[in-house]
DNA sequence: ACTTTGGATAATTTTTCCTTATGGCAGATT
DNA sequence: AATCTGCCATAAGGAAAAATTATCCAAAGT
């Protein structure tokens, strides 16, 4: 494959517009015998005369003017590429891909992509929402960039840096609300309803009140944080959400919220990407700003929780 | 001006295609270590990671898609500029610009441009129709690339070659059609239409005459050839025309068309260009097509008067 | 004829690029 | 756990490419 080279095309793309070979060389910054081999040997790869060297004179051939429209136009593609890499130096831009788990999305969703939507212009943001499973293997199978998960993971290929703690909360008939906060062995004897299995959130909801997680159950199961807290309103039983799914859940259900006494349910939610992944400074960007936005969401929980203290 | 090179680029396209140093390197048919130290560099102008390199796995970042999808085009582009090399070589094609004096241009070019135009697809003829000097002059500037006038012209810069010869052949009334043909001096006598100052083919039709192309002469120039043959017509005076005229000219008109006894006046038609030129092998094709243009106009013109000899 | 201009050529050095050999890390294997 | 293996990075040496300076040569201008 003989081939000419880009910098050929530079020195040729000169020649052509001074139509002078020393000229045309001082303008490549190079010696007017450096020009004129390129210059040959381009012609000569090429198979064809680009230039008609006259006494006086340098002029492009009809070929050559052909292969300089083209030229140009490769130029000036090749020059667009730097400026692309420098364009997306150190700022968070270009597409994203973020994978979420259910328990979280809806809740942190709205509030992070506005949160970064607003500082980072061109910042093209892809979620993928799906348990915890699923994420870690498209995760390592390169499929997504990084993650928002509970923590611990686990896996040694992946990253992993927490973002923010969060306490379970019991929620509870409105009948309920004025009665003792029950511990967690106490949960045992009510109708605890739970997300279907392999939604990390049962598992640790279960494990704080020390049941195991095979135990076959009745059909008690909802497929979103959103139908157990109707559920609830229903009487059917009673649950535990995410401190950050109150706001949403319990704004249009007749529920009482409480949070438990020592040893509070918690959990924590953490970011993980590949070991590898060069975006690490650009995720850590993303994990600031999914700090932010859980702190502005727990500040809206917090005077609504207020505001039901005076109401009730 | 740090700049990466096409050999990167192609390197580049191998890996992301490949995802797999060893293979891409050997696919490039170079060594891994090369084809690492090229991605590293490419990197490193580019000053932005265009791979993760997993343990196992090698995959473009976001950024190195972007710039893969740019790479191709490029790549593509001179890959094109490659062919269009190729596809030019040898073959007449893309822009010739034909210079040709009027006193042929009318009469020669729709066959040759028949001539061309059939064996030649993507030739994009343009021609100039002006008097020999500017011809001369235009094509020394490199505003032309070939011309074809009457011979010899002497220029130092230009190579030149005959085309045709033709006969001059004298236009008079019909009334005169049975007289004798007179000879080179006894057309002084006669009224004799000529074109105006500058027309080569008038000086070489005073030449015929013996007469200084200087001497001032009453208002009998006309501006083309056609012009003449109708005052010929009209009974002012005679005149003479190109052979190669005769068909067109002398379709619409009442005038009578004789050849010369020896010694017949005559003028060489030619082709030249600028020795500079490295259309040499394309023009010398233009050339082959006007001697066949030229060799079919006179075999119109022998049936012609073949066919005018049969009438009177 | 002589000088000047401007590109080509020659000889040499510098830079770039490729090769082979080797190091090292992370999965895979036992 | 220890070893193996695949795979990329690094190192060192040599070949190729490209730059430089110094001429050379042809054609234009004087």
């Amino acid at each position: 494959m003989a081939d000419f080279t880009l910098k050929q095309l530079r020195y040729f793309e000169a020649l052509a517009r001074h139509e002078h070979f020393g000229r045309a060389a001082s303008a490549c910054a190079i010696s007017q015998p450096a020009l004129s081999m390129q210059i040959r040997d381009l012609e000569e790869t090429l198979g064809a005369v680009l230039f008609e060297r006259g006494a006086r004179q340098v002029r492009l051939t009809m070929f050559g003017e052909e292969f300089a429209d083209r030229a140009r136009g490769v130029l000036r593609s090749v020059d667009e590429m730097g400026d692309l890499a420098r364009a997306s130096q150190g700022r968070l831009m270009g597409r994203l891909r973020l994978g979420v788990i259910p328990t979280i999305a809806p809740y942190l969703l709205p509030t992070l992509i506005g949160e970064l939507g607003r500082n980072h212009e061109g910042l093209d943001i892809r979620v993928r929402e799906t348990l915890t499973p699923k994420l870690i293997a498209e995760l390592e199978e390169g499929r997504l960039d990084t993650a928002i998960v509970a923590l611990p993971v686990g896996e040694p290929a992946l990253e992993e840096v927490p973002l923010f703690e969060e306490d379970f909360l019991l929620v509870r008939p409105l009948a309920d609300a004025g009665k003792p906060v029950p511990e967690a062995e106490g949960l045992r004897g009510m109708r605890l309803l739970l997300l279907e299995e392999g939604h990390c959130f049962r598992d640790q909801a279960l494990s704080f009140c020390n049941l195991t997680p095979a135990l076959p159950r009745d059909g008690l199961d909802g497929s979103s944080l959103s139908t157990l807290v109707q559920m609830v309103g229903a009487g059917i039983g009673v649950t535990l959400i995410p401190e950050m799914a109150v706001a949403v859940e319990t704004r249009s259900a007749a529920v009482s919220v409480t949070g438990f006494d020592a040893p509070r349910p918690t959990r924590t939610v953490g970011m993980v990407w590949r070991r590898t992944s060069p975006l690490a400074s650009q995720i850590n960007e993303v994990s600031e700003a999914v700090r932010r936005a859980a702190h502005t969401l727990r500040a809206d929980h917090a005077t609504l929780l207020e505001k039901a203290a005076r109401t009730s």
